[in-house]
DNA sequence: TCAAGTTGTCTATGTTAATAGACAACTTGA
DNA sequence: TCAAGTTGTCTATTAACATAGACAACTTGA
């Protein structure tokens, strides 16, 4: 770093390398357009160039832009809009963006309820509980991580059932929950950690979308509660306002 | 950056820095607790404790934390718990969580409305629009600028206005408008540009949620829209399921 | 009072980030 | 064909990051 670097601890290559990536997701950048050359970035950045080239590489590696030697650089890629209602399902949300949704398990295991978690759930704190950790993804691209939580009385061996079901609509119908709604949303926004980061192959510093969601069947009982971190670079959250 | 530092081009004083400011926004340091010592922190983040040292410097440069010689550093800090709902008012939400709401004018301009603006607004692109930005505050702590766009036709001088007004729902009100609500609200996330973060007084790096929404009177009709950047660590989202 | 544990400050050294300049290899349009 | 503009690669130098070790100054509780 040097100079015009106010000692942020972000390299200057990383500054860079954000600003493209925000003037791709904002659409300044569409995909298939050609960016400005290095030297232009370089200057528009007050940077040398080998640092824009730095940016660009990591752009690269991660698949948002292309180069092309002699000719210029190209911008790859868009985002996935998901609206937060009281019908929330990833699979649906997916689908209807005409892409794939999967799930995979990363793992599962018993805990006691924390005061937090019971909160959430009513139910006392120390009730086992299933905390269920799965990676949801859309085609290829990882979305988010979640992490929920079931009563183990409830839904007994709920691990094993969603590595089968992938899905959390389905793993509910096995223990005969035809219906559910989100009953309560919080969402904020953190700096991804090293693990959530390898698996959602995101870059260590990126920002991620974190929502705190709990699930009720129809007569307003809770079910579960998840905890998910969404690439936010990757989704863009529509509220329904009632 | 050496070793465990997978070219993530953030320093690890940064990365321990959010790894404890996460702890802090997430409770597992309480406000006006002691943190673990300077070789504890060092050893869990596997780092030395000259860059721990530096990390908790920039916390407490920011008011996070309050280090004292001899006995440990202790954590300082809470997080405004905002809702996303149908009527959402800056005032009456910082209001309600007991804290004095104040805008401050950043700038004011006119310009054509562009095919995305203008969607928005129910108008032609190219229509002259009123730009404004704003920085809201709760007591001395900035929250989010917002960028709104109003029609010139309709609200002249609404930048002369907005500034003696220091207020959404006030400037409306100037104009004759009894009642407005949100139509939509699109959250995502990204990290701070470097002209936000210094009337945001954030660091370079960190997360923003940015918010598209929409505000439409009473029987429909759009009367603005605005991009707003929060800072992350200073809110909450509370996402209301009808 | 004293020992153990804490934050504060200093020196030293190796690694990474960023700048600077030069030139090769290639593409594009005149 | 050729000139202008592009990405790719090399060498060199300076500033910032990170580690290491030692010790001072201070707080706390036994």
């Amino acid at each position: 770093m040097s100079m015009q670097d106010a000692a942020s601890g972000v390299a200057l290559w990383r500054q860079v390398a954000d600003g493209i990536e925000r003037g791709i997701a904002d659409g300044r950048f569409a995909a298939g357009e050609r960016l400005p050359g290095e030297t232009e970035i370089a200057e528009t950045y007050r940077v040398n160039r080998h640092t824009v080239r730095r940016a660009l590489a990591t752009l690269a590696e991660r698949g948002l832009v292309r180069a092309e030697r002699g000719s210029g650089t190209y911008v790859e890629a868009p985002r996935l809009a998901y609206p937060l209602r009281s019908r929330t399902r990833f699979s649906e949300i997916v689908g209807a963006g005409g892409r794939e949704p999967r799930g995979q398990l990363i793992g599962a295991s018993e805990e006691p309820a924390t005061r937090e978690l019971a909160r959430q759930l009513g139910l006392k704190a120390g009730t086992p509980l299933v905390r269920i950790e799965a990676l949801r993804l859309a085609d290829r691209t990882p979305i988010c991580i979640g992490t929920t939580w079931l009563a183990a009385e409830r839904f007994p061996d709920a691990g094993r059932v969603y590595e089968r079901a992938r899905s959390t609509t389905k793993l509910l119908a096995h223990y005969g929950v035809r219906d559910y709604r989100r009953a309560s949303t919080r969402v904020t926004a953190a700096i991804v950690d090293a693990t959530d980061a390898i698996r959602l192959d995101l870059a260590l510093g990126r920002p991620v979308l974190v929502v705190d969601s709990t699930d009720v069947d129809a007569d307003g009982a809770p079910l579960l509660t998840t905890r998910a971190r969404f690439a936010a670079e990757r989704v863009e959250f529509l509220v329904e306002n009632g």
